[in-house]
DNA sequence: CCTTACATGTAACAAGTTACATGATTAG
DNA sequence: CTAATCATGTAACTTGTTACATGTAAGG
């Protein structure tokens, strides 16, 4: 059910292309909702279907033509429902700490191999998003109050790798530790 | 695919029944797999159909029979293979902050509401992991390969948990500067 | 009497993934 | 010539959720 208000969401802040949604999940909300293009393409799909978006074709001269969505009246009335009732917190399901649970069936090379993987991929997304924070919100405190809470919203992001990365450190001390005395 | 081995690797812990999986899943491992009774049930039967688990059945004097399942060796090879080859990090899907995102929608008592309840779920299991790394993993330096594994993936918990609570506590200053200054 | 814990499932449906498909343009 | 970016989809399959189903025992 949260796809529906995840894309609607994404399309109240500014109105875009099936195209332009998959990059938005894989970029600047890429710590608040994640989904596949054809996730992206079916779910609109069904949104269309309920009259809570409307289509704009947009020709283009060199490329294929695209749709641009853009949320309803009874969208964005259906958004606002859903954002003042509880939802749930997202389960858990962390393939990397099924691993340590069962650690002692792990190779610990392999282990350090999947923890240089995970450090770069979260050091290039934290550098992502401190690229972000230093351009659009350099002075929270002058913000409007949307502007605030989408800044809070990153900063979940930063907080969470942040905390990541040194649980990290504490993993690889912790390998250290059982390599030196075995 | 990853239910699997995280049954698995609950087996390769210790036997245990489905009943019993599902309370693991919703305790213990609670900062590791989730999963409702009705898949592990589901999981359950497909592993046994594929030989990686034995059944024992355990007759019990008043309550009915239960079925306590265990790890065959072809099990066991199998959860070390998946252990051993990379795995994707999980995917971020996070009602709250597709509600930040669409922040100029939110009532603020709505969300004020969703924060205390959030804090008051997190200082819970905060309180409960404590207790754990408290109880059984107090010398870490002392404890096996595998048990300081198993204490990463404790940790782990705790930590996230803790810069969340953080970014709970940023959250609501944001609230209360906004509410002052409108 | 009512709820919680114990104990195990089936069925239908929704959400997410993987594989396949097509076609143009730009950069190396 | 090859890969990447733009642009949109279909189909099959796997995973996860919700609803339904049943029965015992203990505790308040």
């Amino acid at each position: 059910m949260a796809l529906r208000y995840a894309l609607m969401a994404a399309l109240h802040e500014a109105p875009a292309t099936g195209y332009e949604l998959t990059q938005r999940f894989r970029s600047r909300l890429a710590n608040v909702w994640n989904a596949s293009h054809q996730q992206v393409y079916r779910e609109l799909a069904r949104l269309l279907e309920d009259n809570k978006l409307l289509v704009e074709t947009v020709a283009q001269s060199d490329k294929p033509d695209k749709k641009r969505y853009h949320l309803t009246i009874a969208g964005r009335k259906d958004l606002e429902e859903w954002l003042n009732t509880p939802q749930p917190r997202p389960p858990v399901r962390d393939p990397l700490l099924v691993k340590l649970f069962a650690g002692d069936l792990l190779d610990s090379d392999v282990l350090k191999e999947d923890i240089e993987k995970l450090k770069q991929d979260w050091l290039a997304q934290l550098g992502y998003f401190r690229s972000i924070e230093h351009t659009y919100f350099r002075q929270p405190s002058a913000l409007s109050r949307q502007y605030r809470l989408q800044y809070m919203a990153l900063r979940r992001g930063i907080t969470q790798i942040t905390a990541g990365l040194e649980w990290l450190e504490e993993l690889e001390t912790t390998l250290e530790e059982l390599d030196d005395a075995p």
